[in-house]
RNA sequence: GCGGGGAUGGCCCAGUGGUACGGCGGCAGCCUGCUAAGCUGUUUCUCUAUGAGAGCGAGGGUUCGAAUCCCUCUCCCCGCGCCA
């Protein structure tokens, strides 16, 4: 959540940010309205117990005289009556305010282009040299800067579902038979593939002074709750019946919530966590979009990397993790664009996200394989996470990025590195010591 | 799942109904010709702030007054049971 001294402080800003973001402006005037009675309330509360304390003591004295309290006791009696009353009252007050202070979003960082659609992120930079289709040369185009390196080819891939059922490496039928839609099979080469992946990301962060943490795969309520924004992420998530838990959609959640009302030292930070667990989400109002195959799923696994830093150095470290999770993408040879993710698009907790896509010949299309947020403070005050400093004790920032994703890599290299006649799957370099193999053939 | 013990400020710890003791650490200052020893103050959160309120794992209850008594829950430790 924001900070509400800064809130009060400085209105104005939360203002431009919500424009900024389209979004209705009318929770900041409800907050300001609520916060108004809930101090002037507060006010009132303390001026009461004051006055009870004060009689609180006479009894002590009185008793103590061995006098008779009985009369004093009686105006507690009623001075307690008004007390619940406004503290009743107060309570609804600040549970309302609180609710609406929950869905005021961060203020966005300057760099952030300011338009609604995902049409008009802006594209950083391309990187790698792409397989293309020729009906997908203007799209391509169109979607890179100027100049971007790619190979036209003659006859489109074949699709990933197609591809990894011929090779025998996915079976989607039959998991669709004992789960549902969305959930897989996936076999042979491919299984070993996938940990191949999982532990190249895992060395490639452990060299970049990462520590492996692999969390709890549920979460309580509040955890959830105060990790993320729970009223909006609630349809994406699958709660265990009878108990207090959430299947986490993410490490960062679990990985995040370590931490909840601790106190850091300074010499603590930054502190580079790699969180590595399988990801669970409803994919609720997603009917429609990827229905087929391993792009978007209910069950994958994740490789996340997650920082807590100084307020200070977290836009540094929005570039590291970036440039981490492009250094990846690069060494697997798969071609890709970064993208400036804009204002309209960003999550409630955001000050500002990257993408990373990596191009998928066979959909002709730049699709999202990495997400790197900065969350600034936001995250942080709402888990109550601080580092002492010589001024008292402040708030960090949090960071997170995808490392992999494991089943949406998998698909990346099916399309990308499929033989022309799909005979089979070639191994990026520096995988193969971890697959033990350079090649998947039926 | 059963039985026993526990949770107090950044940390340690005292406190069995009268408004949280003491120590350590941190910070500020004093003293001292050095970074020793010593002394003083301070240390969490909230508010319209020279003042006041809250805060003893969480939530309720009894009471004029609860860290303390009662109820429910969470987590940790020890033992038993179960178990890959």
């Amino acid at each position: 959540m924001i900070d509400v001294h800064l809130l009060r402080d400085k209105p104005n800003a939360f203002y431009e940010s919500a424009k900024k973001r389209f979004m209705d402006t009318g929770p900041l005037d409800r907050f300001f309205e609520l916060d108004e009675k809930w101090r002037k309330n507060l006010k009132e509360i303390n001026d009461l117990k004051r006055e009870k304390n004060e009689m609180s003591l006479k009894i002590s004295e009185t008793v103590k005289k061995k006098g008779d309290p009985s009369e004093i006791k009686k105006n507690v009696r009623e001075l307690n009556e008004k007390i619940d009353h406004l503290e009743s009252e107060q309570k609804q007050i600040a549970s309302d305010r609180d609710a609406v202070l929950k869905t005021i979003p961060n203020i966005i960082h300057e760099s952030v282009p300011v338009c609604k659609g995902d049409e008009n992120n802006a594209v950083v930079r391309y990187v790698g040299k792409a397989r293309v289709f020729s009906e997908d040369l203007e799209y391509f185009r169109n979607s890179t800067p100027t100049n971007s390196k790619l190979v036209e080819v003659e006859k489109r891939p074949i699709s990933h579902v197609d591809l990894l059922e011929k090779l025998n490496l996915i079976d989607i039928p039959r998991a669709g038979k004992v789960a549902g839609a969305r959930f897989y099979y996936l076999k042979n080469r491919l299984v070993k593939t996938e940990m191949a992946l999982m532990n190249y990301a895992v060395d490639f962060l452990s060299e970049r002074g990462f520590n492996i943490v692999e969390p709890p795969y549920m979460l309580n309520y509040s955890s959830m709750d105060s990790v993320t924004d729970l009223e909006t992420f609630k349809d994406a998530l699958y709660k265990i019946e009878g108990e207090d838990l959430y299947l986490i959609a993410t490490s960062e959640h679990p990985i995040g919530a370590m931490l909840k009302d601790e106190i850091l030292e300074e010499d603590d930070l930054p502190l580079r966590i790699a969180g590595i667990s399988p990801c669970f989400r409803r994919e609720a109002g997603a009917h429609g979009k990827d229905t087929k195959g391993i792009f978007r799923v209910h069950q994958f696994n994740k490789i996340e990397q997650f920082i807590f830093c100084k307020p200070e150095h977290s836009w540094e470290f929005l570039e590291e993790i970036l440039g981490n999770a492009e250094e990846f993408c690069r060494s697997l040879a798969l071609p890709y664009r970064v993208v400036n993710i804009c204002s309209g698009e960003l999550s409630v907790l955001n000050a500002k996200k990257y993408d990373i896509e990596v191009w998928f010949p066979a959909q002709g299309r730049f699709r999202e394989v990495v997400s790197a947020s900065n969350n600034t403070d936001y995250q942080a005050r709402s888990l109550n996470i601080r580092y002492r400093t010589k001024d008292g004790n402040k708030i960090i920032n949090t960071l997170n990025s995808t490392e992999v994703a494991t089943t949406r890599i998998l698909v990346a290299l099916a399309e990308n590195f499929q033989e022309p006649d799909g005979s089979g799957i070639r191994i990026p370099d520096v995988l193969v010591p971890y697959t033990g193999f350079d090649f998947i053939s039926y």
